[in-house]
Order: C-alpha cells, then structure tokens, then sequence
DNA sequence: CAGTATCCTGCAGGATACTG
DNA sequence: CAGTATCCTGCAGGATACTG
C-alpha cells in the first residue's frame, strides 16, 4: 500500500518527480531554506542565498510561486517592493526537507569514514 | 541550535551537499528508491530504474558506495556476479528520502490546483 | 528595486563501441 | 555479466546589459 504509492514515484513519469527536483534541486533547497526564516524582498533574498544569480533567484522563486510552496505579494509603489515568503504547504514541505538535510548532515562522519576507506582501497591497489 | 545546524546546509561550503545531491539527484534518488527493496545485480537495477544508461547506473552506484549508502560485493566467477545492496546508513536516508517524496506526492492535488490557477492568471492578463 | 533579455560556456548525461 | 572508454549534444546556469 504505502509501498505502492512509494515506488510510483519511481516510475519517470510520475507528476511529482518535477516537484520534487524543484524542491531538492540546488537553487530550490537553498531557497527554501533561505524562507523558512521569514518574509523577505528579492534583494534580501539574493543576499541570503548565496551565490545565487539574479536569474537562477528570479527563476526558482517563479517555479516554487507557481507550485503553490512561495508567496509572492507585490505593493504597488515606486520604487516597487516585492515580499516572498513561504506558503502553508511550502513550509511543510520545507520542514521536511530541512529534516533529510539534517540527517545527512548529522551522519556527515560516517559517509566522510567511508569515503576515506574508499578512496584509500583505490589508492593502493596492491593491498589484497 | 538545531536551527544553527540546519542553517549551515546553506551555505555552499557545507560538505554535506555534495550527499545531498548524490541522495536527491534524478538517478540517485531512483537508484536508493529500488535498493530499498532488495539485493539486486547490475542488470537488475538498470531494469529497474526506469530510463537509467549503463554509464549513469555504474557512475551513481559508485559515487552511492563511496559516500558509504551502498554497498557493493563482488564474486569472483565467470561471467562475474556483483550485487548491490543499502547498507544500514543507505536505509536511513532512504526511509527519509522516501518521506519527502511521499509527502510531495501527497500534497500533488495542491500542488497542480496552483498551477491552475497560476497558469491562468497568465493566460488572462486583462482580468484584474 | 525587482526584475527580464541575450549571449555564451561547461558539463551532465545519452549513444555507441569495446573489454576482462 | 558487469562494466569502462569515447564521442557528442542540449541545456542549466553564469555574465552582462537593459527596463518599468
């Protein structure tokens, strides 16, 4: 049951596969992550996100709006000022990607362990 | 606290997105999805996730082994039998992993309602 | 300020052929 | 069977200039 639901997910068309990478992708994790702190304007967002280019910002923030998971509350002034900030839904999927983020960053020692073990059998291939 | 931790994830110099991505990538993602559900060989897996090349199935298992989520044994006979399978850590980033998809897929009525109602808004712009 | 438009490049990743 | 090696292409995404 619950594993039916699941392994369609693995199927490439499966609808939510786009979603999802607009979620865990580079530019999407970290915008998220960036608005689970609050409401901020696309310059602020910039800042907070960082290394982000005005047109990767401009483009994730559209893809996430049109997903339902951000906000987008333009006031009508001059000079404009625009508020992002996470929907209902964008912030429950948010807490669980930040949970996925944590674990991987919590176990950080043993894959960093692993690799190391990895790297080392490589290097010295003699060694039965 | 464990809001500090979380923070760090974005900055880029975080060493865990690099696993992040190996996990939440398009072929890593799939690849965890279908060891989830047993020991397979290579043939298998590349049966199994839908649309995988032999190139992208060998280059994800080997980034996956390395980073310590799966593991890899090799028998020594002709023609030559590898299996593939999660180790404990792999099954526990998969089980999370397989929350956030299972939430995105659960919250997918909302998710293509917003995209309606964005879509449309676009396609009439007069109708303020 | 809050973006869009254009141009350009590196590289993810597919197709194909080959190997122990 | 379980891969590796090579070649090639589309497109993610950066840099830069421009706009309401």
């Amino acid at each position: 049951m619950t594993d039916d639901l699941a392994y369609d997910v693995f199927t490439r068309t499966c609808p939510s596969r786009g979603t999802l990478e607009h979620v865990t992708g580079r530019w999407g994790c970290l915008t998220l992550g960036a608005l689970r702190e609050g409401t901020f304007r696309f310059n602020e967002l910039r800042r907070r996100v960082d290394g982000v280019s005005e047109k990767m910002l401009s483009q994730t923030l559209h893809v996430l709006e049109r997903d339902g998971l951000v906000y987008r509350e333009a006031q009508p002034m001059n000079p404009p000022r625009v508020d992002y900030r996470l929907t209902q839904l964008g912030r429950e999927i948010a807490e669980w990607l930040i949970g996925l983020i944590s674990l991987v960053e919590d176990r950080m020692p043993q894959v960093e362990a692993a690799r190391e073990s990895y790297d080392a059998e490589r290097a010295a291939p003699d060694a039965t």
